[in-house]
DNA sequence: ATACGCGATGATCAAATGTTCATCGCGTCG
DNA sequence: CGACGCGATGAACATTTGATCATCGCGTAT
């Protein structure tokens, strides 16, 4: 067996860095670079799609309508709902394709207001952890990036607030900071416990401060979020369901259409900001990319605690027209 | 005239963006796009071009490593003043620590340019005497270092050419050349003198040809090297730099902030390289780590002798800042 | 020592994309 | 009405990139 790395491509990755620069950057063509570097061409191209699989280049593309399309949209959200501005993605068809286009658009759009004392509270989700590897920052900042939750060992990295945090960090500049302590506990007392804890209040005291906040919204399904990471079991979801809640902010604090709070099973054990914390934050971002989640969003968008709202064209029409249903026929 | 838009590609912004997403995100090809819609593949590719100048789609790579701002330096370096590279540091507020950190980067640089038949001519100046203290080469080589100007027993070791060299071949492996002429003389004639005679005259030549020449970049203030060594009296300095000379290339060119020669008391007295010999050696590294020295920096890059600029990152900035004010503001 | 596996390598071919140029349609001006 | 300007258009060509495949070098197992 070859358990060794018998012959490797002979470049670091600074090489790498350099190659993929003047390729990507200054427009070199491959044959070029093969002169230059006196190799032939088909190896650049190899060694051109190592940087890309090794991360070293990330081409993203974003894709937004012509201003006037959503203009409309946006202005209707704007004065159906009180939100501040909305960013609107375009439809595509493909989940993840899908939530990687809107959160390209919410990537830009920090890149756009973030600036060097900005203080960003993030939750989690999916859609929320896909924003940071959307980022192409024009410059370094020195921001700062929040935990606006504790962490959790289930539902993988996008549920894990502190890891999208660091990612943040990373592509805009700054620091960030975790929140050490676990996104959920067995009971009040522990939570009030770890409340009185200096370094968790810290945290959290920062979080509350923040400029703005990226949060995701959910649903409320059999294999939701909530269920695949142990916090709900399947009974304890369709009980929820049943007293009329359609979803969440941040990923546990659960609305019902109206945007009302509904006393869950989690209430008062979670450690991470709560939807009054939000609203005192000027800017919250609220980002859902998925088309179950209307509802959700409806609800979200009624707690009036969000200044931004972050979902796709089609999304954004569906929660139009199921408030003016809302309105019309009562319920 | 025509002020109508006579003809317009008769697209709507969202067919444009559909037709983006189609091949940005779904990897459609030009041709098939052609085929779907009924229009000519050139149609297509004039579409996506408008969709991208038009801000429909943008088309950002990220490099992760450092993109940073170094290689952004070094593009405009080479993009204003034609150089070939730059070999930028990061700051360090201590004066001594960044010598050695810039040096170190040009170590760096000779150990993966110098090869067996590699000769090098070797100026003086502390920036250039703190190389060779930094080489830690990956092998040894039969290179050659041969100093660029003549030898001086005032001012310390740092401006002596043939040390520097000694160390070079020391440290590289290779040999190194002397030129066994004192650095200035009286006259004009004992110059013509010296330069008649065999040895002197072997040592030169092998200067002029060598592959790469490793110099320093000199500002004229009064505890500058010149006064140190004697060269010059404190009001000499006073009068040169009255005359708009701003610093220095090797230690003995004197040159304006447009990179003009200038004529000094020194002209005609030096046994060394000149700017006209350096410019036909294919790789001319000057060096310079000291913020006063950006004026005879950006006169040193105008003279268009140097192909590969190494400083630190503010210097770099600020010298690029200072030509662009000379050429707004003229003078 | 020899055969074999494995990945790197570059020649060659195929596909995709960019560029140029002659032409066309349409509106304007003389 | 016709000449002209202007931009759009697509055919033809050039360039660039991607894919395939035979070969090679090197390490390992037989």
């Amino acid at each position: 067996m070859n358990t060794s790395i018998s012959r490797e491509l002979p470049m670091t990755a600074d090489e790498l860095t350099e190659l993929a620069k003047l390729y990507h950057i200054d427009g070199w063509t491959q044959e070029a670079l093969a002169q230059r570097f006196d190799v032939s061409r088909v190896k650049i191209g190899r060694l051109l799609k190592r940087a890309v699989s090794e991360g070293i280049v990330e081409i993203c593309v974003r894709l937004s309508h012509p201003p006037d399309r959503t203009a409309a949209l946006e202005q209707a959200l704007i004065a159906r709902f009180g939100i501040k501005r909305a960013i609107i993605s375009v439809d595509h068809r493909d989940a993840e394709r899908q939530r990687e286009l809107l959160a390209g658009l919410v990537a830009r759009y920090l890149d756009q207001r973030l600036g060097d004392t900005s203080v960003v509270a993030v939750g989690m989700g999916r859609n929320v952890s896909a924003v940071p590897r959307q980022v192409v920052a024009r410059q370094h900042r020195h921001c700062t990036f929040v935990c606006a939750i504790g962490g959790s060992y289930r539902g993988g990295e996008a549920m894990n607030a502190d890891q999208t945090c660091r990612r943040f960090a990373e592509r805009f500049g700054g620091e960030s900071v975790t929140l050490y302590a676990p996104a959920i506990v067995a009971n009040r007392d522990t939570r009030d416990a770890l409340m009185a804890n200096d370094t968790v209040r810290q945290s959290l005291t920062r979080a509350q401060q923040a400029d703005m906040a990226l949060v995701g919204v959910g649903d409320i399904l059999e294999d939701s979020n909530m269920v695949r990471m142990g916090w709900f079991t399947q009974e304890e979801i369709n009980a929820v369901r049943r007293l009329g809640v359609v979803g969440d902010i941040m990923g546990y604090d659960f609305i019902d259409m109206d945007g009302a709070l509904a006393d869950t099973p989690l209430v008062g054990r979670v450690i991470g900001l709560t939807i009054e914390h939000l609203r005192h934050i000027p800017d919250v971002i609220a980002t859902a990319s998925e088309p179950t989640k209307v509802g959700g969003i409806l609800g979200a968008l009624r707690t009036g605690t969000i200044d931004t709202l972050a979902t796709t064209e089609s999304i954004a029409e569906t929660v139009l027209g199921l408030d003016q249903s809302r309105r019309a026929g009562g319920d």
